[in-house]
DNA sequence: CAACAAATGCAACAAAGTTGCAAAAAGAAC
DNA sequence: GTTCTTTTTGCAACTTTGTTGCATTTGTTG
């Protein structure tokens, strides 16, 4: 059943059905929450060449299938979007929050980015918030 | 006269005053904007070597001097703090622009990073809100 | 200006990212 | 399903970026 969305997803994006693309998107859909490429080197890497990924998630960030969440300790990660992505047209206005603890890193799609009234001359396309902390699960325990 | 400046903030954070430290410090204080260690090993690399500037950086950082502005393009910039910055006692908590057009950062000092309302079980430790756009600069011209 | 501590440069590495190209797999047409 | 075309993949070679240990040099302190 996640399969059938895989691949759905794939199609729906024009990108041409392979086993390296299947299990990438499937990784982000079990995966909750955001992963660097890293991570899925070590999950995937054994069966794809490092090139491939790099060249996979080159790929769905063209076609809007995922978006990447900046980062100052360098390891950019990559997280699903929502539906109402596509090529060009990002939709991607929520909040990302990154758990000091365990590092892991989600989407809060409830929390919409605020408007942010910039100085004279400025002029926004896009406002990204970041904000670290401890997450949900790291502070249950 | 902007030497005595650089050596005097050296001074007070406890960091010994090197040849190395003095001309990346400079650099920050004349450049309007933030630096990435690209840039910095672009402009003063021909003198110090890379490790150097790596190590200066990290140093900077440690003390306070500089504060990172993440980044998803794997382009980590630095820019200097106020002065009320110290020894892990960051107060960076202003709004960051990058323009898409001419590349450059800078610290949008006068505004303040909004709070965010987060669900329920999460604490925020820092909230970072990273603008881009087009400068004031380039939307001049 | 000694004596000590700290920073630097160098070399050698490790890791991350890129490119070109031949082989393999996917998609389209029959 | 078979064939043809297009796209993707893996590999190799390479560039860039970041790290570590150690001897040498440079700053700091009394």
């Amino acid at each position: 059943m996640i399969d059938s969305k895989v691949t759905e997803l794939l199609k729906k994006t024009q990108l041409s059905v392979t086993d390296g693309r299947r299990r990438i998107l499937e990784l982000f859909l079990q995966h909750e929450g955001a992963l660097s490429h890293g991570d899925i080197e070590k999950k995937a890497g054994e069966k794809f060449d490092r090139v491939t990924v790099y060249r996979t998630l080159q790929a769905f960030l063209e076609k809007g299938l995922i978006h990447s969440i900046p980062s100052s300790d360098n390891s950019i990660r990559y997280a699903l979007c929502k539906e109402e992505c596509s090529e060009g047209h990002h939709r991607d206005d929520h909040v990302h929050f990154i758990c000091n603890q365990c590092g892991n890193a989600t989407c809060l799609e409830e929390l919409v980015v605020p408007s942010i009234k910039l100085p004279r001359g400025y002029t926004a396309q896009q406002v990204e918030v970041l904000v670290s902390g401890i997450c949900k699960s790291c502070s249950s325990r």
